[in-house]
DNA sequence: GAAAATCTGTAACCCTCGTTACAGGAATTG
DNA sequence: CAATTCCTGTAACGAGGGTTACAGATTTTC
């Protein structure tokens, strides 16, 4: 499928390797590109070739041997390794060393998961992160909870936590065709927040989209590749979910959820004391 | 010196500040950017476009209001940011992720989490798993769930998975008072799986012990302290709960869970997979 | 030391990608 | 409800970059 075919050996590796294959200028370019890997490569041949101070040409030759059809598919493998990296910058365990990993499969399930919500955590933009607060803040604003097939147990989730701190506040339930019906009455003070990873619903989005053409604000929770609903939510919060596993996790996007009930929780704490002693108070009658 | 002689804010960060600013699509287009950063932005305007589902255009557009001159300008200033964080591999504080972002709590909140879910797999007995998840494969074992006020969702969660990879999986719902008349069909080849944190919930452990006398398995997931109903189980997993926040924490549970779910579906695979199969035959009609 | 083979840069070609004008459409405002 | 503004995708344009042929330079081999 990949333009070189060639084993899962990182690039780099595999330029160490074949060091030796390469004409003298050629290996200029490869040292200079593992001295400044990947940027060097991602750069156009023109610059990559300056840089290394050989013409273009001995670039395409240089990667050319190396396996590739061409400059771009070279570029687009470079892209591809960053990316898998870069969702786990200290995990270099699918690379080089062996698979199994030490500590077994637990083990590298557990590290998937503390990657998840680590990456999850770094690209929460502050203002999103703010304005979602806000709005579950409001005891003004109705609020309005539901997911999908698998997720609907987080915003049930965050449906019990937020209704312990204040008022108005539902979880959308029962056959989706009757969300719609609940969905009419919705207005500009309304918020709804949706949970969605990928094998997206589209019957979530539809309703997403009533919601939002009533004035609603919809807030998002979904994956890194972003659920279609996006394009109706106002504000969108997006959380890791793969693993190594036949499924995705949701592990990071539940730390996201209680991060925001926490932050809501700390931000309205007088009113949602009283609230929860109260609360209490009926209890234990 | 550099094209866009903006300070020295990462490019992420920026994208974070001025999120506002963005008009709905360009706001799509900078969520994927940070959801998969800076991959994204080292495409081609049209993969870059194609990943956010939105026309090229609007990906210029977007960097364009991001202050950059050009594409390839914006894609130079990535590169460097890449290069500079890559010259210190461990210096992850380039990004998001240090005092520089958001930092604060939401940091504090962050490694709570990732420090409950070592301190859990960590502690877990490798034999106490390994029986977990052989009870949960074994297909002809009916197996039961039910969870706390706030853990019931875990209960649910578990139940929505195992239902698609096995038959025989019910959750436990209703009055509490109906728990019971469910109970007593109870027998040897039964599974209880049960969730309970502080602030235990004395009518689980009452179904708990009428299930354990009826013969069948409890299985118990609670937290470090450990729930009542450890008394009347068989097999115990717990999790640890404690994070900065008013509110106890589930994502540590939550993970452990699918860790047990995780290597339910691999130990069945053949036989979840022809599952599988056949239920999404079912729903595509 | 001469001839062959290999290597490497120059220059021209062509294609892809970045760019931009424009029009349809949605949202907003009076 | 109409008018206006803003937003967003389509389509065509043009430039820059990837590619290749070729010739000079260098090394190798007999």
């Amino acid at each position: 499928m990949d333009g070189s075919g060639t084993g899962d050996l990182t690039i780099a590796e595999r330029i160490r390797d074949d060091l030796h294959r390469f004409t003298p200028t050629e290996r200029k370019a490869a040292h200079v590109l593992l001295a400044n890997y990947p940027v060097a490569g991602l750069e156009t041949t023109a610059e990559f070739a300056k840089r290394a101070d050989v013409s273009a040409p001995t670039v395409l030759r240089f990667v050319s041997r190396l396996g590739f059809q061409s400059y771009p598919d070279f570029q687009r493998a470079l892209r591809e390794e960053l990316d898998k990296q870069g969702q786990s910058p200290l995990a270099k365990k699918a690379y080089g060393s062996g698979e199994a990993g030490i500590g077994g499969p637990l083990a590298a399930f557990r590290d998937g998961l503390v990657d998840n919500i680590r990456e999850t955590f770094r690209h929460v933009p502050a203002a999103e992160f703010d304005a979602v607060v806000t709005l579950l803040a409001d005891r003004r604003r109705p609020v309005h909870l539901i997911g999908g097939r698998f997720t609907d147990v987080l915003a049930a989730h965050m449906t019990a936590h937020l209704r312990v701190v204040r008022p108005g506040v539902g979880h959308i339930s029962g056959q989706p065709g009757n969300w719609r019906d609940q969905a009419v009455d919705y207005g500009r003070s309304d918020v709804v927040v949706m949970f969605d990873i990928r094998r997206y619903q589209d019957d979530l989005a539809r309703l997403a989209g009533v919601a939002a053409g009533r004035g609603a604000t919809v807030v998002l929770m979904t994956d890194q590749w972003l659920s279609p609903i996006a394009r109706h939510a106002r504000h969108v919060l997006s959380a890791r979910v793969a693993v190594p596993s036949r499924w995705d996790s949701l592990t990071a996007m539940l730390a996201l959820s209680e991060a925001v009930l926490a932050a809501v929780t700390e931000r309205i704490w007088p009113d949602a004391e009283q609230r929860i002693q109260a609360i209490d108070g009926l209890r234990s009658k």
